[in-house]
DNA sequence: CTGAAAGCGCTTACAG
DNA sequence: CTGAAAGCGCTTACAG
């Protein structure tokens, strides 16, 4: 380890004592201005930097949060991601990630692992058991929830409010008259995915109905569950988010079916690339941004030991673009 | 703060030392087999979790790493983060990221507020002048550099062999035919940037080449950037980047031009939605985990003080793909 | 093999 | 307003 400057260098360097540099570094208005010149000039001089895990250690709190995401490869999390990573920085706080990988049992320890040495936690759509989750939040350590509701759990959370937008969606290709449709699943442990199955259920009130095939959240995975949708000869897939939307798509065209004239696509999230692709993707807006802000908001809250802040459940919109229009093959009801 | 339960708990419980309780918990074998029994069922009994703050502060090593990036909205980064993650934590280590947003100064400040809490680090393209970065290594802090080179800064680092690549690239579109090429540029500040103007450079050996027109890389840089690219009356656009890229085709489709059949363009990352758009694109291969992989393995062996790793230079194999195609159009060179 | 004690670099009552 | 001192939760020589 390089030798690093302390704040007894800097107090020696200014002739005054530590506690006095201390003060002066934390911003206290209780030293005398020539000392606060002297001290600022020493440490300056000597390049200090306070040692982080000390002032941690000493004032018992250690201005780091810990965020836990399934992966870090889905720019859905990369966004909520970066919207907490900017928010907290705000605040003097920085972040410590982990990538869980999507294993509930890799979540629970990072959960473990990342709370002794952070103040707080967020999780992002976590996916571990309700048990866990409650274990994990009995003894009152700073944590919040995004995307994950669990019954008698009462952590502060952020959610999209997915069961609405997957309604919508369900509104959406219905009036197009698709009445074959399958929904492409995501993870079976994700409350999202819940939520979705949900706002599927939801929309038999206008005579809609899904058939249910597995998948997972990412493009390989959507590519790969292509033809298992196929098999239900549908006219529309929902596929779970965006990335499988855009592996779906990648692979109806290998096939040989067009998008939207042949099979209407959707998906959700609004991923940037969502814009982009061709056909552009029809799909529900998750506020990426806003869901990380609530979050960090509810968390500092606790921190600061205020009251905590309602959870918050955050809208969603559809955005119709080009990959979905009018079912033009004769529908048949899924057996 | 929550009371924690502390490593003098355990001792108590155990009805040992604290020494023997953290012997035990360090796995030092020096300790009797019932001893070690006792502490890890009282550790067990009690959920006790050592204070990594506490912990580092006493052995001076905290194991932590600090990751800095650009911009965690670029799969290419969050890739390699990925690959850092994976296998730093293989050897117990944890990340801090910090993402600077392009900006340099910023760069220079998390690097600066990240070596007070961490026991390395490792800056992914960073950008900033090479004098502040010879300033950050000056006093021995262990530190890594992928993807940027600098005279007489002698850090271990992992660099992709951007300017072969760019090489290759650019024989490919002038095996086809190509002779009007625009290079879409990234940003200025960037080492591979200057590394793919170099592989331009090297062309000129085969009579190629480029008009250069600024841009950054992302999507929507790539997407506003293409009217300027478009105003050299080129048959092959190489962007900076596989999102600049997938930006530019966007928008060339809105405007009416076909790729490959009217224009070709090039990306450069391959990440992984280059296979999955349409047309799929032909880029290089940049090798993001064994990036990520060399970093580690670099910075590890610097922090046990072992010999340092020679820089790595890894390869970026060209993959054709649709988005190129031969040369249509009459061919004039550009003014 | 085990424990008492010093020390890591800070913050924060407590005196003065 | 300022300083001496205790203490945060650990690790690690140092004795025994």
């Amino acid at each position: 380890m390089v030798r690093q400057v302390t704040i007894g260098d800097v107090a020696k360097e200014a002739g005054v004592s530590i506690a006095t540099v201390s003060r002066v570094l934390n911003g206290q208005s209780t030293v005398n201005q020539a000392m606060v010149d002297d001290v600022r000039a020493a440490a300056g001089r000597l390049g200090y930097r306070p040692n982080a895990a000390a002032r941690g250690l000493a004032s018992g709190a250690y201005r780091v949060i810990g965020v836990v995401v399934p992966d870090l490869r889905n720019p859905y999390f990369t966004d909520i991601l970066e919207s907490i990573v900017a928010q907290s920085k705000g605040d003097g706080y920085r972040v410590l990630v982990s990538d869980s990988g999507g294993d509930v049992k890799e979540e629970l320890d990072a959960c473990r692992r990342l709370r002794t040495s952070v103040d707080g936690l967020i999780l992002v759509s976590p996916r571990m058991p309700g048990d866990d989750l409650r274990a994990l939040s009995a003894d009152g350590f700073p944590m919040v929830l995004i995307n994950r509701q669990e019954p008698s759990i009462a952590l502060p959370m952020a959610l999209a409010d997915t069961r609405s937008a997957t309604l919508e969606l369900c509104r959406h290709l219905s009036g197009l008259g698709h009445s074959r449709v399958v929904y492409m699943a995501g993870s079976a442990l994700s409350w999202q995915n819940r939520e979705r199955l949900r706002g599927i259920h939801d929309a038999r009130e206008f005579g809609f109905e899904a058939a249910v095939v597995e998948g997972e959240p990412t493009i390989e995975a959507g590519y790969r569950a292509a033809s298992a949708a196929l098999d239900f000869e549908p006219t529309a897939i929902m596929a779970y988010n965006d990335l499988a939307a855009l592996g779906v798509i990648a692979r109806l065209r290998e096939i040989g079916f067009k998008v939207p004239n042949d099979i209407s696509v959707t998906g959700f999230d609004d991923i940037e690339m969502a814009r982009y692709v061709r056909p552009t993707l029809t799909t529900a807006v998750s506020l990426k941004t806003q869901l990380g802000e609530h979050a960090w908001n509810a968390l500092r809250q606790v921190l600061r030991g205020q009251p905590p802040i309602a959870a918050s459940l955050i809208p969603s919109p559809v955005v119709v673009r080009e990959s979905t229009g009018p079912a033009l093959r004769e529908a048949t009801p899924i057996s």
